[in-house]
RNA sequence: GCCGGGGUGGCGGAAUUGGUAGACGCAAAGGACUUAAAAUCCUUUGGAAGCCGCGCUUCCGUGUGGGUUCGAGUCCCACCCUCGGCACCA
């Protein structure tokens, strides 16, 4: 009775093997070179799905890979543990998040064990372990003694039924999630990070960032959006006060008909005072800003506006100008004021039209002398040249914003000014379940920070979920009441807690000393294992994740902690996982469990299939046929095995110095050496795993094959052994279970694991003989055996030879014969 | 609207620098084994036409239409479809 592929048994025992050997746990040792190979850690939600698993399936390969590569291999993992969910879970079900989390956690970790995914377990983290999140406060002092932290009032989402603020994927058109009561704009102080100050940085070291896919970086340029242009100052008329407008168009200045200001730009109100209609205006106004920001989910919201009856002067020819109040202007970006060009804006043109103001064209397509009066029927947005601009006019419109702001640097009425659609991060979140932020509010000395000695300010445990009112922590009177660590009197502590994007940010510098217990981490560990050499997930964190975790590297750079600017200068963004077409998503009933599928069929082959069926970074699309495919090509290969372990037996003599005498062992061997070099190439520079898969089974394919006359002497015995030894040390990093065993059962001691990558040999990686195509006009027409580099006039004359290429040329004589090396020859008649 | 990715057999995909389109796998069809089925193994498989005929020949074929080139899935221009990101960013 032949063994059969029990995967269950055989998976099971190795996991074990690997974890008692500390087979995968990372050293510091001398002599080797390093790798660090990261994945982005999974929220504990309950169970793993099959985004984590092709995630965490590539990122197992190429740390297995490189650990036969040689590399001292730090490939750990952890849990992003903080967050909302776990709140909700104990609002519905009484649970308490700890609770919630850690049972999460321990099932989520075996299911990854199961996976035989190979992680340093020692290296473990968890983010809502206070001995992680005490150092996210201690980063957080560090800030705030910067000036990088800081408190603003600022507008949020504010459920008035709830009574507690919401976040903006929560405000669902309009209204709450929960109770579905009309959401509200509300001020309130919230902590912000000063994530601007690093804004130019974090699109200059996008040069730095190479090997990141190039839509990562344009969608990151975007969301920074820099954007250079002219600061001008309009005075207002009979008024102290002055209205800085910024423009990346100051050649169209001269086409400004009305200035145009933010419902809440702070001189709204002012300018309503003296107008008649005061009461009716100012109501309008504060309709606008509470409605703010719950239209940014309705796009085709209509232009309002209302003139506010007072003037101001345009600078370059004092021109007095009406000034608006506008609902399309936004007060966090730039002034919150802009001079309305109707003429050369899009959206100013929308308005000016409804209201009838004035359009005025002062720019004209180059080439076009001066346009006849005729109307515009949209907004000319382009550069072209200057008209009706005065002394400007005849101007180009580039040269014209050059000149035209060095005007009004040397007049005192403006400058050159660069701006950001970044804006600073705020990270305050009326939450229980994140990390409390270390600060104290005394009576006397007002905002204090908690002395680091103090740290970590952990969450009180006694707490109710109810989630009817704001945060939890507000109602936890021995939390919230404490001392002033400056003067000892009665103080308030912050209830706020951070945004969880805030603990992720600097995860990956907590794995390389992550018992550290008087740092965040030890810097001599962080320099040698930073940065990380592949970091690889989901493309959804492009922005958010991906920014945080650059701005905060950068931080704590300049907190000297390390000398890296760029924390992942090689990036893998890995496609979705998707079944009819579409994400798996529990509402839409299509989710795959991948612990049905390891009990079905195997880790080993959950592992090849997810990493067969597309490349990486491509979507991929669940297939349950797919997954039989694998199944069988293992299954099939250890049938092989078992069937040939008598080869394994015999003392035949290495087939590895000598040429094989047959055509049979010839093409075998050289199969053998080409796709050591396609799978390591596929692997090591390309990410190609799929194509590194099809290329074993290929020579699989061609082992059994030629095999079947090979094993009939010894010396082709001898070259089979050297194939199926190449084959296992191939697959490993794929289906290292099954690896694993046939290496033991072929009478190999050391493990698979700990087995150096098999070299090829360059000279049986070519082949000797080449195809050459032969083509007339760029048609294929025959094809031609040579020697590999066979001398240029031979293989022309060869080709010209051939029967069927004899028949196309009739007797003609070519009027060109271009011959590409070892590749093709093409006739041209 | 702006920015970006993608469109190749019945399906997932391969073709790495402009040089044999369809590797590998799935599905399908036929055959072997079997009392039978499953499993397994073998063969065939882009489309069309032809041929004294079981293998070869010819033509067509990588979203559409043009272009560059001896030669284009690959490069250029225009368009269509699709997926993602941003969306009053001045």
């Amino acid at each position: 009775m032949k063994p059969e592929y029990r995967f269950r048994d055989i998976e099971a025992k190795w996991q074990k093997k690997w974890e008692e050997a500390g087979t995968f746990a990372s050293r510091e040792v001398e002599g080797a070179p390093r790798y660090y190979c990261l994945e982005m850690f999974p929220y504990p939600s309950g169970r793993i799905h099959m985004g984590h698993v092709r995630n965490y399936s590539i990122g197992d390969v190429i740390a297995r890979f490189k650990k036969m590569k040689g590399f001292n291999v730090l490939h750990p993992i952890g849990w992003d543990a903080l967050g909302l969910p776990a709140e909700n879970a104990a609002i519905k079900h009484g649970v308490h998040p700890h609770q919630w989390t850690m049972e999460n956690i321990d099932y989520m970790r075996s299911q990854l064990k199961k996976m035989g995914f190979s992680y340093d377990w020692s290296r473990e983290i968890s983010t809502c372990d206070p001995g992680y999140y005490r150092w996210n406060q201690w980063i957080f002092l560090q800030l705030y003694k910067r000036g990088l932290a800081y408190r603003k009032k600022s507008w949020v989402n504010w459920c008035p039924q709830c009574q507690t603020v919401l976040a903006n994927e929560q405000v669902i058109s309009g209204c709450c999630w929960r109770c579905d009561a009309q959401a509200e704009q509300k001020e309130m102080e919230q902590w912000f990070l000063k994530i601007t100050a690093y804004a130019e940085e974090l699109l200059s070291g996008h040069e730095k960032l190479v090997k990141w896919p190039e839509h990562v970086l344009i969608m990151q340029k975007n969301w920074i959006g820099k954007s250079e242009g002219t600061t001008v100052s309009f005075p207002v008329v009979d008024r102290e006060e002055v209205i800085d407008v910024f423009t990346t168009r100051v050649d169209t200045i001269y086409g400004a008909t009305f200035l145009a200001l933010a419902p809440d730009h702070p001189l709204t109100l002012k300018l309503l005072e003296r107008s008649p209609q005061k009461d009716r205006l100012v109501k309008w106004v504060k309709d606008q800003i509470a409605q703010r920001s719950l239209h940014r989910e309705e796009p085709e919201e209509r232009k309002e506006g209302i003139d506010t009856g007072q003037r101001a002067v345009n600078p370059y020819n004092g021109e007095e100008i009406p000034i608006w109040i506008v609902n399309y202007v936004l007060m966090d970006y730039g002034t919150g004021a802009i001079m309305a060009v109707p003429a050369h804006d899009a959206r100013d043109f929308e308005f000016a039209r409804q209201y009838n103001l004035e359009i005025r064209e002062v720019i004209v397509p180059s080439g076009f002398a001066e346009r006849e009066e005729s109307e515009l029927e949209t907004a000319f947005e382009e550069y072209g040249v200057l008209v009706n601009s005065g002394p400007f006019s005849g101007l180009e419109s580039r040269r014209a914003i050059e000149e035209m702001t060095k005007l009004a640097e040397e007049k005192g009425f403006g400058h050159r000014s660069i701006l950001y659609r970044l804006r600073d991060w705020g990270i305050s979140r009326q939450r229980y379940w994140g990390t409390p932020i270390p600060i104290v509010y005394c009576q006397r000395c007002g905002v204090v920070g908690v002395p680091e000695e103090e740290l970590p300010v952990v969450l009180p445990s006694d707490v109710e979920f109810k989630g009817l009112e704001g945060s939890p922590l507000e109602k936890v009177a021995s939390f919230t009441n404490t001392t002033c660590p400056q003067c000892g009197g009665p103080a308030r502590r912050e209830t706020d807690t951070m945004d969880t994007f805030f603990d992720s940010s600097w995860y990956y510098f907590r794995y390389c000393s992550p018992h550290e217990s008087s740092q965040p981490f030890n810097p001599q560990l962080g320099a040698y294992w930073m940065p990380v050499d592949l970091y690889i997930g989901g493309v959804e964190h492009a922005i958010l994740h991906l920014i945080y975790a650059r701005f905060f590297c950068k931080v704590l750079r300049d907190l000297g902690l390390t000398k890296e600017d760029e924390p992942f200068p090689h990036l893998l963004a890995q496609g979705m996982v998707t079944k009819d077409g579409a994400a798996m998503s529990k509402s839409r009933g299509n989710v795959v469990d991948p612990d049905e599928m390891i009990q079905k069929y195997g880790a080993d082959t959950l592992r090849l299939f997810i990493l067969f069926a597309a490349p990486p970074e491509k979507e991929f699309a669940w297939n349950e046929k797919g997954i039989e495919g694998c199944f069988r090509f293992l299954n099939r290969l250890w049938t092989y095995f078992i069937d040939h372990l008598d080869i394994f037996e015999e003392k035949t003599a290495s087939s590895t110095s000598t040429a094989p005498s047959s055509d049979s062992g010839r093409r075998l061997k050289t199969k053998v050496h080409q796709t050591i070099k396609k799978v390591t190439e596929d692997i090591e520079q390309r990410y190609h795993l799929n194509t590194a898969i099809s290329a074993i089974m290929e020579l699989f394919n061609l082992l059994k094959k030629e095999g079947e006359t090979l094993k009939k002497n010894p010396e082709g015995r001898a070259l089979l052994r050297e194939t199926m030894e190449s084959i296992l040390l191939l697959l490993n990093p794929f289906a290292p279970h099954l690896g694993e065993e046939l290496w033991a059962m072929t009478g190999h001691r050391a493990m698979l694991a700990e087995t150096p990558w098999p070299k090829f040999d360059p000279q049986w990686a070519e082949e000797e003989k080449v195809t050459i195509v032969v083509q007339v006009n760029g048609k294929l027409r025959d094809k031609l055996e040579m020697a590999k580099d066979s001398e240029d006039r031979l293989v022309r004359e060869e080709a010209l030879k051939l029967p069927k290429i004899q028949k196309y040329l009739q007797g003609q004589t070519p009027k060109k014969v271009i011959y590409i090396p070892n590749k093709l020859v093409n006739i041209v008649l």
